[in-house]
DNA sequence: ACATAATTTGCAACAAAGTTGCAAACGGTT
DNA sequence: AACCGTTTGCAACTTTGTTGCAAATTATGT
């Protein structure tokens, strides 16, 4: 774990550092994504919120990480699963917000269906959230 | 329009009032999605940023606008066309942002496709967000 | 391993965005 | 016109996000 870690910092000339590497451990210990304020909760005592404002504003610059919007205003981060190069994202896949539970998940395999847009309109990006229950919440 | 006015806010149980007709106003001559910055903007030097707050807050629970979700964590508001119901929008289409001009458009005549979610999840609401270029800035 | 250069961090101060309680003003009804 | 309930504006506050700078940490060359 820490040498894929180290492995994702190095590859992203990013240097190792402990708050990178806190943050880091957390997405990937996680299989949803993280709003600002989680990171914050789950490794704020340690860090200052400056720290982790600034980390995710690198990981996203660098294509680590991904924003999924949501309707209620909080942005959430996920990891990029396949290799996002520097400014170009590729993740077209759907993301899900559980109501009950609030996580949000890529649905890596469902991809995001092509749409036509009326005449004029350039698409560059699109984006799909889908909300609903969960998993894990319709089992219980 | 201030008949159509008058008539959105008694159907809805909203008292009549200088800034629900002012903001609305501002909705009706425009056929994209505002911000609440952008309402504070234009109409902020009348109102008090509060009712700005809470004149948008009643509107979406009356379901007279809807929000919609943007990358860059800045919410944008717009009218339902059709009459949602309170509490449970039905607005299925497309919104475009455009990365140029920054203006959000409804895309009424573009439905959202069917998706199919893996096993176990439950689809409640969908949202689905273009961004690119749109047809005023392409024609420059 | 160590000194040095470059990057990163934490702090403080600040700006922006959003919320709440309460008294005054306003809208709707009779 | 007078009454009652709703809405507004104000003030104070919380939360969220940003910036500059000195101190600490990380990477690099020898």
């Amino acid at each position: 774990m820490d040498k894929e870690i180290n492995h994702i910092l190095k590859r992203n000339q990013l240097s190792v550092t402990e708050s990178r590497t806190r943050i880091l451990e957390l997405f990937l210990s996680l299989n949803g994504a993280l709003a600002h304020g989680d990171i914050e909760k789950k490794a704020g005592e340690k860090f200052d919120r400056v720290t982790v404002y600034r980390t995710l504003q690198s990981f996203l610059d660098k294509g680590i990480i991904h924003s999924i919007p949501t309707a209620d205003n909080s942005i959430r981060y996920a990891l990029c699963k396949d290799n996002c190069s520097e400014g170009h994202h590729h993740d077209n896949h759907i993301h899900f917000v559980c109501k009950i539970c609030g996580t949000t998940t890529c649905l890596d395999e469902v991809h995001i269906p092509a749409v036509k847009l009326p005449g004029g309109f350039k698409m560059q990006q699109i984006e799909m959230v889908v909300s609903g229950m969960c998993k894990d919440c319709n089992k219980k």
